[in-house]
Parts: C-alpha cells; structure tokens; sequence
RNA sequence: GUCCCCAUCGUCUAGUCGGCCCAGGACAACGGCCUUUCACGCCGUCAACAGCGGUUCAAAUCCGCUUGGGGACGCCA
C-alpha cells in the first residue's frame, strides 16, 4: 500500500470521547505506518449543536494524545458551495431529482410502510416528476432500483447489501446544505482519502455513499469499521461509566502514551504484545488483525498500562508531569530537585499522577499537620515504641551528612548494638514519619525530609 | 418490524486460511516468595472455544440453524 490518506472527522458536539479517540489512533497510526498522510477534519453542519469551544477541547485532546495531523484543518460548513457543486453534476447527469414533499409527508410514508411491516422509507414519489428547484425544494439520489452495493471492509470482511434497502437519500436540503453522507463522499474524495476508517455505527452509511460515489464517478476508498467500546458491564458507553472523555483522564493523572497503548490494544493485537512504544506501534500497525467484535473497556487494566508507563519514564519527565497535580493537590510549587526524588520514592506505589501527588502529602506539610491513622498510631506508638523514637532522635541528629546511606548504617547500628529486630523499630518509625505504615524506603524518607524535619517527627511522636 | 454486523477465561485477546490447542498471553481475583511497611518484582492457582446440526480421517478454526448481543433504518453526524 502506498500513498495513504487517512482522515479523522469528529463533530464538534461535544469533547473527544475515547471512542472516537482510538479511531483516531487507528487512523494516525494507518498513515503513520504507510508513511501517508493523515488529515483533520471538522464536521461541523450541525450548526445548532456544534460549538467552537468543542473543536478547541478535541485538538487540544488530540494534541495531548500525541496525534499530530497534516495540512491545515477543514471546516464543512466553509465549503457550502463545493458541495452544491457536486449536486448540480448528479442533478444534470440525472442521478439525481428535485423533490417537494414535505418532511411531514415523508414521515407519513414511512408510517405507512411500518404499518405494513415493510422496512420505513421515502417512495419515491417525485423520482419522476422532473421537478425544477423551488423553494422548499431538496434534491433526492437516485438510487439505482435493483442491484447490490457490496464492499470489503478492513475489520469486518466483505459485505453486501440490497439496494432494495436504500431509499433515495436527500443530497441537499432545502436550505442548500448538504447532507451528511453527501458532504463525507465530497470531502473525502477532494482530501484524496484513501482508508476511511471510522465507527461501526456507520456500516449502514457506507453502502448509501458508495452510490454517491457510483453516481459521480469517482474512486470508492477502502472503508474499515470498527466496532464500538463497551463499557465494563457490556453495556454502551454512558456518563454512567464515569470518565469517558479524553480530557477528564488527562485530569485524573493519566499519561496519554498508556491511554494510547490501552486504547489500541481494544480491537487490534500484535501476537501476545501488550505493551509498545509509540515506534513499535507505527512499526506494527498495518490495518490487520483489527478485532470485528466489540470491546468492553477495563478501568483496571487502563490503570495497569498507565502504572507500567510511570515506572518507565525518565524521572526527570515524571517530575515535570506530576507538578501540576501536585500544585492542584493544595501542596504547592516544588522544584524539580525535590519533585524528582519524590517520584522516585511513589512511582511504584501509584497508579497515576494524580494518586501520586496525594501521596507526596505526609512528605510535604509540617510534622505537626501530620495526621496519623488512628489504627496505626495506636499499635506502634508503645511505651516500647516511643522508647526507640527518643533514643534514635539523638542518633539520627548526629548523622553528618544527613543522607540516606548515613542514615541507614545508623539505623542498623542501633538494632543490632541493642540486639533487636528490625520489627520492633521500625514500624514506630515509619509511623511516625509517614503518619501511616506506608510509603517508601526510612532511609530515604528521612533523607527527603532533612534533619529538622525527621526530629520534629520523632520528637511529636514520642510524646 | 426490516436490513447489516458480532460471538474463545470475569475483561482485553492469541489462535494466519482444519491437525503441533484436552486452547496460549495479559489485566483482575486468589495463594506463595522477596521484604523493616506499602508497593514493585518473581512463582503458582482459578478460569473460556454460546448451543445444536452438518462437512471432514480430523473443527475453536469451514457451512447451516438457534440463542444472545450490537448497530442502522432522518432535509443528525
């Protein structure tokens, strides 16, 4: 395959949900992997319903995704005219028809014919009328009497459609614009899109535009659908399943290279691979082994990804990314050399940026803010306990320097010169400097905390 | 109602055009190891070819039917 053209059509209705998100990716990752070029267009006739904010939320969710499209952006409704261009062809080479009757009237045939049972469509009263244009006027295809549309889908296979099926689809309406499937047919074949990749939901559309493609003349591009996202229940996608769009996971702390590797990963494999780079992705993804069935979505495994990318990138990468969480978490600006060895210390014991930010928390506030667990304080603050936060306080204000490896050889002299466990010590320890039996090596807690810190903790504690 | 599509562990899937699959991997769950906590990591356990008929020496893989899902039937996209 050569020369390959992909596009992403989103409306501006709403933000970029992860549906539309991964046909995205497929469609980037198709143009990437040909070495094609993959477009950006914005559907936006639904004049009532799409909003410019809308367009900048999915190019910014689209930029945050890493998915960088080519040449400048198209808008539907600045091309009007080009549309009715292509109209008036199908209207003088008599593919299509000048049509009068009134929604109203349309919808009372299609009454009609479920009433019979029949499948509910327009009749085709004025496919031979010869009717002029006039106000109120739509044109109609016409759409071929008899005959099948058939066609190889990317993920599904062939298929194969009556045109009995299809009745004569408004091309443009009476206020002049086009309808959907005729403005994509247009827009698609003025774009040179060769792979049109897309939702399942619009299988049924396919075979309309390819008569409109038929009727023109022009070169029928290779479709692919892919089936819808499920959410964890099976059941579609709802704003019951909390967080659908792209932007409320980049909230929440996900890193967009695991939002992109799930996401693939939902309908497509490479062999048993789970994990991949972004390369390796333009590398393997050819358009095949695309999964026709549909998906359930899995919070878990999302989180499992996103907790994978974590503990691979660099620190200093990490660093940057959590300090907007850590910010918003009411914590503050931290410099870098701070940020970095915190991540160092919660990278592994955190799923996402966000999670990770709360958990710098007993790090960053004041030993007196520290607020203990109750279940733990009460188990490890023992007379015994306190015992060994009184007596390591001077040890540990001794160590010159103040650092972790310091710190830890003072540590081990202590239990084994008192001929004690490591159990017994420190479980108070950490409880006391941690507030909870939690969080990362003592060493390099107290470390991060410095001196003054790690004493005001031990001296709070001990009573 | 009509048409189209789909169907392997709880979930994502491997299974390249029938045999090497009494079905493999991953997430989750559960158990264990490691360990000063929590994690990470490692090891292990549980667990599926929707059902029924064909075709064939041989079927998860091909065909048909049934059942169960989904989608579409707009002068919305």
């Amino acid at each position: 395959m050569t020369n390959v053209v992909t596009r992403f059509a989103p409306s501006p209705t709403g933000h970029l949900h992860i549906g539309g998100a991964r046909t995205a990716i497929f469609c980037w990752l198709l143009a990437r992997h040909y070495g094609g070029r993959f477009h950006l267009r914005i559907e936006d006739t639904d004049l009532l319903r799409s909003k410019q904010e809308y367009t900048d939320s999915i190019l910014a969710s689209m930029r945050w995704l890493g998915l960088d499209w080519d040449g400048e952006l198209t808008y539907q409704t600045q091309r009007a005219d080009v549309y009715s261009r292509y109209v008036d062809k199908l209207l003088e080479s008599g593919h299509a028809y000048w049509c009068d009757c009134t929604p109203e009237e349309v919808e009372a045939m299609r009454e009609e014919a479920r009433q019979k049972g029949l499948k509910p469509r327009y009749n085709g009263r004025c496919r031979s009328r010869e009717l002029g244009p006039g106000e109120g006027r739509c044109v109609r295809l016409k759409t071929p009497l008899t005959g099948k549309v058939v066609f190889d889908d990317m993920v599904k296979g062939r298929i194969a459609v009556d045109v009995a099926e299809l009745d004569d689809m408004v091309l443009r309406r009476a206020d002049g614009m086009p309808t959907y499937n005729m403005a994509v047919v247009v827009d698609d074949y003025e774009m040179g899109i060769t792979h049109v990749i897309r939702g399942d939901d619009h299988v049924s559309n396919t075979p309309r535009q390819i008569l409109i493609y038929q009727a023109l003349g022009l070169p029928v591009p290779t479709f692919g659908h892919v089936p819808m996202i499920l959410g964890p229940d099976k059941q579609k996608l709802s704003k019951r399943h909390g967080a659908r769009a792209v932007i409320e996971y980049q909230r929440d702390g996900l890193l967009p290279q695991a939002l992109v590797n799930y996401l693939v990963r939902l309908g497509w494999s490479h062999g048993n691979q789970e994990l991949f780079t972004r390369e390796e992705l333009i590398e393997f993804f050819d358009g095949r082994n695309l999964n026709p069935a549909s998906a359930a979505f899995d919070p878990a495994k999302l989180e499992w990804c996103n907790a994978h990318f974590m503990r691979e990138m660099p620190l200093e990468e990490l660093a940057r990314l959590v300090a907007p969480f850590v910010k918003e978490t009411g914590l503050g600006d931290l410099p870098q050399e701070r940020l970095i060895p915190l991540c160092e210390m919660f990278r592994e014991r955190a799923n996402d940026l966000k999670a990770m930010a709360e958990a710098f928390r007993p790090l960053l506030v004041p030993a007196d803010e520290l607020s203990y667990v109750e279940k733990d304080a009460n188990k490890h603050f023992t007379d015994a306990g306190k015992e060994h936060l009184h007596r390591l306080a001077p040890i540990f204000a001794a160590c010159e320097p103040f650092t972790s490896e310091s710190l830890d050889a003072a540590l081990n002299a202590y239990v084994a010169d008192n001929g004690l466990k490591f159990k017994q010590v420190a479980p108070p320890l950490r409880t006391a400097l941690m507030g909870f039996m939690g969080g990362s090596h003592l060493k390099d807690i107290m470390a991060f905390l410095g001196r003054a810190e790690t004493l005001a903790r031990l001296q709070r504690a001990a009573g």
